[in-house]
DNA sequence: GCAAGGTC
């Protein structure tokens, strides 16, 4: 029997399909998907199963002292066990076996730690490696008719990678969370990737708060022509002979603006200029280039990333996590582009584009030998199948290959110079003795790809067609005042170019990194905003670790990789070194664990503080209560016992904005989509006070004495709430507008007064809160079931339910989900919990 | 409970 090994399960089905002819079929072994035709078995790992980490001893952070880890042995664990267990009982029966991993280093190294496996059980059956860069009929038949050895000097420059990054990240991290007496959830992570990038962030926050803006001003003149006027800019000749359009000097810019402004004021055109450009069509999707282009539709990294894993493993687009710019030569763009012909969305733009003679797809500088660029497979799905971000998602994969192959775009630039007529009094720079005016207009000719890729911006200005020595009058002349604006924050996606530019992370990391810096308390908000602990941790690291927190650490290492895969140095040559290098960092480190520890907290600190405790001398900070909610209480904390009260929904995020009256930091409580700003806790708590109370709250009056009160929200929307919110958040609605009188009638059933809203002549009786919002939702439930608005119930699925007495969406929170799974075909328990959840 | 790299 032979088996193959590939790097991940959808490898191995395509593989087994395409040398099986469609024939092996899937069975299951521990759990795992084995394919299987005549001798031969497929298997897919999923990427690394081994891991690497130190032995038991070294477990406990308290009892180990970190610089003991440098020294410290590094064995390799099975991390996927039941996909390692089915490996091993298919290798002992193996007769020959293929490692088919992905053509890279990590592949390289992935494969020799499935070969290791494959010996401890069976010694005799010869291991041969085959390497294919795209899993198509011809490169995979190739590859196995080539077979070739694995290259173990080129796992080895993997091995020194995980070595290494163990050692500095771990001894590192655990130096820092003993210091700072982090340990928990919340110790302080460095490490060879993380904190770079974490660097790139705190960089340009210190360049931002050095920023010190200047003022300048910009001139703008509209210059008639015919019954139309467009916009020109005034600008001049610097010292170095660019054209400039900043004003510096304030006198001098109020002069020229009287002399726009003037009531003849005219111009002659000087120079007329006319060219085109050819704006040429955008590389294929490389991982990063992808990332950036999801950004422009509104996701974050990750988000986009995974949806495109769906999109891949559901096979209708390759492999996303690839750094190729150019096309294999097994595609065939022409193949490709029939599949989409017919098709209600791309079929038009595939037939126009198979119009083309001689289809040559663009190339990006990178060329890799792991997987194509990013691109649709010519499977395409049901826009119903997807969620609507798949289908965007998809849609810009399916219309980037389109581009790719598309024809440039043409553009005419028209640039019009004209110059203020008569003699000017005013004391202009150097090298200029006339106002001069210039205007830019452009103007898409040929729309090229862009008809087909329709994500960047073409928007068009308009300059009329005028003549060199023609007169133009000015119709209106502006002066604006301006400053000059500090950087701007990397936004995810330009710090995951900036990370790929500066050769740290990998395409399949980059993002996580990202994530990862969130989860660690170093960002916060999007774009990152990096905390006080970050920019703490990054200036111990500058100083006393200054290679961790550098690029160079990765782009040494690369070097020593090389050195390792061709063979001019070992394993052990590399990673010793390594650690004698940073048993030197922690001489330096333990001299100052305490001050070191004293800063890092004190940062901590300061990322909770909200400002001045009214009733102590103390600070209020954002606290968590043992249950894990949020609160806000004061440092000095048990003397000083102030608290407020945070809502119950989300995660804190403290904001630079400040509250003018109590000196407290606004809030924003982060939770997904439903994110709100929940401004200074100390209003909050003054305004949920306010308005009359109307009587006990349904939910929490008998168990906690709430009571039910009228508010009004910041936005303006007013309701009936309980005065306890936001630890009971029974609330109804009220309407917008209209004055509201509580009268003294009071409702039978609910023993809340009957409400009279005063808006315009005829007053509406709302009459009980209560009462009233039965009726709107008996109101709502007759033009459909408001279950239908929850994510994962149907119309199918709302009638059935419905038939099950539940008809609404209190019904399915207050409902016992094990009863009513029993009374509902199809319907499990645990997905009435998710539904109740969600509700 | 540490890193970074695979993959889901």
């Amino acid at each position: 029997m032979e088996l193959i090994i590939t790097e991940k399960d959808n490898a191995a089905r395509r593989i087994a399909d395409i040398l099986s002819g469609e024939s092996a079929s899937s069975t299951r072994r521990n759990g795992v998907n084995v394919y299987r035709w005549g001798g031969k078995r497929v298997i897919g790992l999923s990427g690394h199963v081994v891991g690497v980490d130190f032995p038991e001893e070294y477990s406990d952070w308290r009892d180990v002292e970190p610089v003991e880890l440098i020294d410290a042995e590094v064995e390799k664990t099975p991390t996927q066990e039941s996909i390692v267990a089915a490996l091993r009982s298919l290798a002992r029966d193996a007769d020959r076996v293929t490692i088919a991993t992905d053509y890279d280093r990590e592949g390289e190294l992935i494969g020799k730690e499935a070969y290791e496996l494959v010996r401890d059980v069976n010694e005799d059956a010869p291991i041969d490696r085959v390497r294919f860069s795209s899993i198509t009929e011809r490169e995979v038949q190739n590859a196995f008719d080539n077979r070739e050895e694995l290259d173990f000097d080129l796992a080895a420059a993997g091995e020194a990678r995980q070595t290494i990054d163990l050692i500095w990240g771990a001894a590192l991290t655990r130096f820092l969370s003993l210091s700072a007496r982090q340990l928990g959830d919340d110790f302080i992570s460095v490490g060879r990737v993380q904190t770079p990038t974490l660097r790139l962030l705190v960089d340009r926050e210190r360049e931002i708060q050095a920023f010190e803006p200047d003022d300048y001003w910009e001139l703008y003149a509209d210059l008639e022509k015919d019954d139309d006027d467009f916009e020109a800019q005034y600008f001049y000749r610097d010292e170095d002979g660019n054209e400039a359009e900043r004003v510096w000097d304030e006198d001098l810019a109020d002069a020229v603006y009287e002399a726009l402004a003037a009531t003849d004021a005219r111009t002659t055109v000087e120079r007329v200029n006319r060219r085109t450009r050819t704006d040429s069509p955008p590389e294929p999707f490389s991982t990063t280039q992808f990332i950036r282009a999801a950004g422009t539709l509104g996701y974050s990294a990750q988000r986009g990333m995974s949806v495109a894993e769906d999109l891949y493993t559901a096979g209708y687009i390759t492999y996303p996590r690839t750094d190729n710019t150019v096309y294999p030569d097994d595609l065939d763009p022409e193949e490709l582009l029939d599949e989409f012909v017919g098709h209600y969305t791309f079929g038009d733009d595939a037939e126009s584009l198979l119009e083309i003679e001689d289809i040559e797809p663009t190339e990006g500088d990178e060329e890799t030998t792991d997987h194509p660029p990013i691109h649709p497979t010519g499977e395409i799905p049901k826009k119903s199948e997807l969620s609507d971000d798949e289908w965007e998602i998809y849609e810009l994969v399916v219309r980037r290959f389109f581009a790719t192959v598309a024809e440039p775009a043409v553009w005419e630039h028209l640039k019009v110079v004209a110059e203020l007529d008569g003699a000017v009094s005013i004391d202009l720079p150097e090298e200029t003795d006339d106002v001069t005016l210039k205007a830019n207009g452009k103007r898409l000719v040929e729309a090229g790809y862009h008809d087909v890729y329709p994500y960047f911006n073409t928007s068009e200005n308009y300059v009329p067609d005028v003549e060199e020595g023609e007169q133009l009058a000015i119709a209106e002349a502006r002066q604006e005042d301006k400053e000059t604006q500090p950087p701007r924050r990397y936004g995810q996606s330009r710090l995951i170019e900036t990370m790929e530019k500066l050769g740290i992370g990998t395409k399949s990391t980059r993002h996580n990194t990202i994530e990862k810096l969130y989860d660690r308390g170093y960002v916060e908000g999007d774009p990152p905003r990096p905390t006080k602990l970050a920019m703490a941790v990054v200036e111990a690291a500058e100083e006393y670790a200054d290679r961790v927190v550098s690029e160079d650490m990765t782009s040494e290492l690369e070097r020593d990789m090389t050195a390792i895969a061709e063979g001019e140095a070992t394993l052990d040559d590399v990673t010793e070194e390594s650690r004698e290098m940073l048993g030197r960092v922690f001489e330096e480190l333990v001299e100052s664990r305490e001050e070191i520890g004293d800063h890092l907290q004190k940062s901590l600190k300061a990322d909770k503080t909200l400002g001045p405790c009214p009733e102590s001398d103390h600070d209020l900070l954002v606290r968590r209560a043992r249950g894990g909610s949020a609160f806000v209480g004061c440092d000095g904390y048990p003397e000083c016992e102030y608290t407020l009260p945070l809502p119950s929904t989300g995660k804190p995020l403290i904001l630079d904005e400040t509250c003018d009256e109590h000196d407290l930091r606004h809030v924003k409580m982060l939770a997904g989509r439903q994110t709100f700003v929940h401004g200074c806790p100390q209003c909050k708590a003054d305004e949920a006070g306010e308005g009359p109370i109307l009587g006990e709250c349904p939910d929490c009056g008998d168990e906690h004495d709430g009571e039910l009160a009228i508010k009004q929200l910041r936005n303006g929307s007013r309701l009936v709430g309980c005065t306890r919110y936001p630890d009971c958040d029974y609330s109804l609605p009220l309407p917008r507008r209209g004055e509201i009188e509580v009268t003294d009638e009071h409702c039978e059933e609910h023993g809340l007064p009957e409400l009279i809203v005063h808006n315009g002549d005829e007053p509406w009786e709302l009459g009980c809160p209560i009462c009233n919002y039965r009726e709107y939702q008996a109101r709502e439930s007759d033009s459909g079931s408001d279950l239908e608005a929850l994510d994962g119930i149907g119309a199918k699925t709302a009638e059935k339910l419905a038939d099950a007495g539940i008809e609404s969406i209190d019904d399915l929170e207050s409902a016992e989900p094990d009863a009513v799974a029993g009374r509902v075909d199809g319907v499990s328990e645990d997905r009435i919990r998710k539904w109740q959840a969600k509700a």
